[in-house]
DNA sequence: ACGATGATGAAC
DNA sequence: TTCATCATCGTA
């Protein structure tokens, strides 16, 4: 039943291979025995210390820290007071990269994926295994097209806001 | 087009 | 301790 869980060293690669690859999978939650599945179909990446999209930007700040840890672990926090963010941390170590999951499932928008999937902060700096009740699956789903584009809602991020760095299948 | 709504980080 | 900012969504 279970396929493949993706391992830690799937995520500890290079954000933008790991974005692109992340389409097709499926993210799986589980609440009291009963299981969530969606399909990804949409991600965008945050990466490198220079990118001012992403909360690393302003170094190891106590939100972002968790960005500089280990690759396939979920940071999830708050935003606008309201809403859950999802991403899955990636790459070595000291080096701050993280995923954002917009859409899965037929589900679009990262506020709203959190609440389908019902995830929040408890989640945060958890691994991305059956432990933690939220991980990821290769089901054998190979994307026909993959679009890409510049990012939502970054236009702030100097040289880093027109890099396609969002990934999705249409 | 915009208001809801609160954590975050930086300045003071 | 205060202040501007924000990887959004639902209603209009």
């Amino acid at each position: 039943m279970r396929q493949n869980l993706l391992p830690k060293s799937f995520f500890n690669r290079p954000t933008l291979q790991v974005a692109e690859e992340l389409l097709g999978k499926f993210l799986v939650r589980e609440i009291n025995g009963h299981k969530i599945e969606g399909m990804i179909t949409e991600v965008e990446a945050y990466l490198g210390f220079d990118d001012k999209a992403s909360h690393a930007a302003r170094g190891r700040t106590p939100r972002a820290e968790v960005m500089f840890g280990s690759a396939g672990v979920w940071y999830i926090y708050l935003i606008y007071g309201m809403y859950c963010c999802l991403n899955i941390v990636t790459e070595r170590e000291g080096f701050p990269a993280a995923i954002l999951i917009r859409s899965a499932g037929g589900v679009k928008g990262p506020g709203k994926i959190c609440k389908y999937f019902h995830i929040d902060r408890a989640l945060n700096k958890k691994f991305a295994t059956t432990d933690s009740k939220l991980w990821i699956e290769d089901c054998g789903v190979q994307p026909q097209h993959i679009k890409k584009g510049k990012r939502i809602g970054v236009d702030y991020a100097g040289k880093c806001k027109d890099k396609l760095w969002r990934f999705e299948i249409p």
